[in-house]
DNA sequence: AAAACCATGTCAGATTATCTTACATTTCAT
DNA sequence: ATGAAATGTAAGATAATCTGACATGGTTTT
């Protein structure tokens, strides 16, 4: 009843925040901007301001680390993501799809069975997910 | 589907963000916290961070300004607003809502018809609320 | 009308948070 | 052993915020 509905791509949070939220380091958060994974807004002055969607897909990138993925991985499974994302609505969507998929779909099943095949091993430091987030 | 509740109460958003969304200035929100109508965390280096609250807090302070309430009579009404908030666990609340009571009750009527007696006329000055929010 | 008060604006100096760039380190793959 | 990928770390610069003080325009109160 209060009002705040407040929109999932608005630009709301520093990146001290999203660190927090995140457990991510800041040279995490900014590798993985510059690798294209997310992208951020900013400032007036050139302070990063992340939105819900952004802290979404550093969770999830952040999932698919822990799991042994690459950033290389990540993108492409991001790639996919986008596709099944404008799902029941089905019948302009073709070309889009087609576009991206002329860029990806080849390497695509490479890379996934590549990555996929090793997860599990090594990897997997941060431990049980609960760190002292806010103190 | 995306790992992301969120708490109502978490602290989260710096003042410029705070600023932005509820359209008040810094000097304002200063001056409300001041005045005991919010209570924004602060981080190791003390700045502020405001919760969801903190900002519904907000807009509602920037309601009853706009319709010519001041700041004692906002303090009382969210004296008010912590009664009925409380509501549907009746058996043991009695004895904090009496003591609440105790401090505001008389002087509230007098000065809730006092402040909505005048509201209206004069002040509401900040225009059709929709100025620029976000560039 | 003068004095006091309330809510806000504004300025100054200090401090924190974040930025970019560059180099160091670690781990894994070839 | 070499190289690439991912992260740590340090330095210097800039932006955002903090507190405190004083200024200002209305509103009461005396």
């Amino acid at each position: 009843m209060g009002g705040s509905q407040i929109r999932r791509n608005m630009p709301l949070f520093s990146i001290g925040i999203v660190m927090q939220l995140t457990d991510l380091t800041a040279r995490q958060i900014r590798y993985y901007e510059e690798h294209g994974l997310i992208s951020p807004a900013r400032t007036e002055g050139n302070k990063r301001l992340f939105s819900l969607n952004d802290i979404d897909k550093l969770l999830e990138v952040k999932d698919l680390i822990d799991q042994g993925v690459n950033l290389a991985g990540i993108k492409q499974i991001f790639n996919v993501k986008q596709h099944n994302d404008v799902a029941p609505n089905d019948e302009d969507n073709k070309d889009a799809e087609k576009v991206r998929k002329d860029l990806s779909d080849a390497e695509l099943r490479k890379l996934l069975r590549k990555e996929l095949l090793r997860a599990g091993r090594f990897h997997r430091n941060s431990g049980p997910g609960d760190r002292s987030r806010f103190h």
